[in-house]
DNA sequence: GTCATCATGTAAGCCGTTACATGATTGC
DNA sequence: GCAATCATGTAACGGCTTACATGATGAC
C-alpha cells in the first residue's frame, strides 16, 4: 500500500522524500502514517524495480510538467524555488512508465480481504483519476460485492440472537454489532453512489 | 492486540489454539484475523510470561468454572467431550491471575493512534465488561475526544475546499471526504449514546 | 554561531504472514 | 485402511516502527 501511495503521489508532480512524506501524512494522514524508515527504502526499492527515477534539479521548470491542477502547480512553485540551493542534498523523483504500469496494476489489485480492506479501498479512490473508466466499474462492483457479504453476516448474526439461535451477547458487543452492520448499510448506499455517478459519466 | 483477544477469550473459559483460532477468525473475525504462525508464538509467550497457563484435561467438569452464560457452557461441553482423548494432543489454557492484570492492562492501554485506532476500539468494546465502570467510561471518553478530532479536521478541509483555500479536489476524492466526515460523525453519536447508557448504569 | 528545520538514510526489532512439517482422531 | 479434520508447531520472510546517525540550510 505505501508504494501505492507514494507512485499515486509521483504521478501529479515529482517530489522528494521529505516532501512526499509531509503529503502522506497530511492529506492522506487518517489514511496512512508513515515513517522514514518505511519511506526512505521503498524510494530506493522502486527507483531500483525503474518504477521512479531520479530527476536532477538544475533545469527546474522545464523538468515539471504542466498538470494543470491548482495543487499540482502551488507545489512544483514551492519545490523550484529551493532548487537553488547547493543541490546534492534533496533527491527528487518522478514517475518512470514503469512506475505507471505498475500503479495501474496496484490499483487494480486484489484488495487484500479482512481488516486491511476499507483502508485500501479509501486510498485507491484517493488515486482513482488515474484508473480507465472501466477498471473504475470493477473495483467499485467488488468492493459492493464485500460489503454485501458483510451486511449480510451481520444482519444474519443479529437475526440469530433475536431469534435465540445464537447466545444473548453482553450489551457492549450487542451495540458494535448494531453499528458495523448499520455502517455497512452506509458504506453500501455509498458505493451505490459511486457506481451511479459513474454510469452517468462523471457527474462532479 | 493478539495477546488482548486471546486474554479476552480465555477469561470466560479454557480454551486451546486451535479453538481459540477458530473464535478469532469467527466471531471476532471482522475485526481480526490469525494465523496459527502467530497464534502458537503468542500462546507460548503469554504461558511464559506466566499470563496463561496449560490446564491438565483429566478431571473435566472440575476445572471448568461455570460462566453463567449460555456459550461457556455449551463451549465447555464440546470441550468435555473430546477429553476422552489421549489427552497428549489438545493444550487448553487458562487465564491466570498475573494475565488478568495484563488484560486489564491491554484494556485500558493508550490506543495506538491511527488507523489502528478504530479496529483497537471495536476489540476493546467486545470484553468490555472485564473493566471497571470507571475504565470504561475513561476509555470511551478518550474515544470521544478522537473522534471529535477526526470530525473537526474533516470539516475543516471541507470548509477548506468550500470557501476555495484549497484546491478542488477530484470528486471520487471530494467524495471520500465527506464520507468519512459523515461516518465520523455517526461513530460519535453512537459513542455519546454509549456513554449516556454509561452514566445511567447499563440499560441493556 | 547557534538553533530550528529540512533532508536522507541505517539498524534493530515487533508483529504479523504463508508455507511447511508432523502427527492424532474420527468416520466411513 | 484411508480421507478429512483436528491439532500443534517451526522457518522464512514482509512490512512497518522507533531510535539513531548525519549533515545541509536559513533565520536571527
Amino acid at each position: 500500500m505505501l508504494e501505492l501511495a507514494i507512485l499515486g503521489l509521483l504521478k501529479e508532480l515529482p517530489l522528494h522524500g521529505y516532501e512526499l512524506k509531509k503529503r502522506l501524512n497530511g492529506s492522506l494522514g487518517h489514511l496512512f502514517g508513515v515513517s522514514y524508515g518505511s519511506l526512505y527504502p521503498a524510494l530506493a526499492r522502486l527507483e531500483k524495480a525503474g518504477a521512479i527515477e531520479a530527476v536532477d534539479p538544475p533545469v527546474a521548470t522545464a523538468t515539471i510538467p504542466a498538470t494543470g491542477s491548482i495543487s499540482g502547480e502551488a507545489a512544483a512553485a514551492r519545490l523550484r524555488r529551493p532548487l537553488r540551493r547547493s543541490g546534492r542534498t534533496r533527491k527528487a523523483y518522478r514517475i518512470a512508465s514503469r512506475g505507471q504500469t505498475l500503479l495501474t496494476e496496484l490499483l487494480s489489485a486484489e484488495a487484500p480481504p479482512g481488516a486491511d480492506e476499507d483502508r485500501a479501498f479509501a486510498l485507491k479512490l484517493a488515486f482513482f483519476r488515474h484508473l480507465e473508466p472501466d477498471a473504475r466499474l470493477h473495483l467499485l462492483r467488488r468492493r459492493r460485492a464485500s460489503l454485501t457479504d458483510q451486511l449480510a453476516r451481520g444482519r444474519e448474526a443479529l437475526a440469530a440472537i433475536a431469534a435465540g439461535r445464537s447466545p444473548q451477547p453482553d450489551r457492549y458487543t450487542r451495540s458494535l454489532l448494531e453499528h458495523e452492520t448499520r455502517r455497512a448499510e452506509r458504506d453500501l448506499e455509498w458505493v451505490d453512489s459511486l457506481i451511479a455517478d459513474e454510469l452517468q459519466g462523471g457527474t462532479s
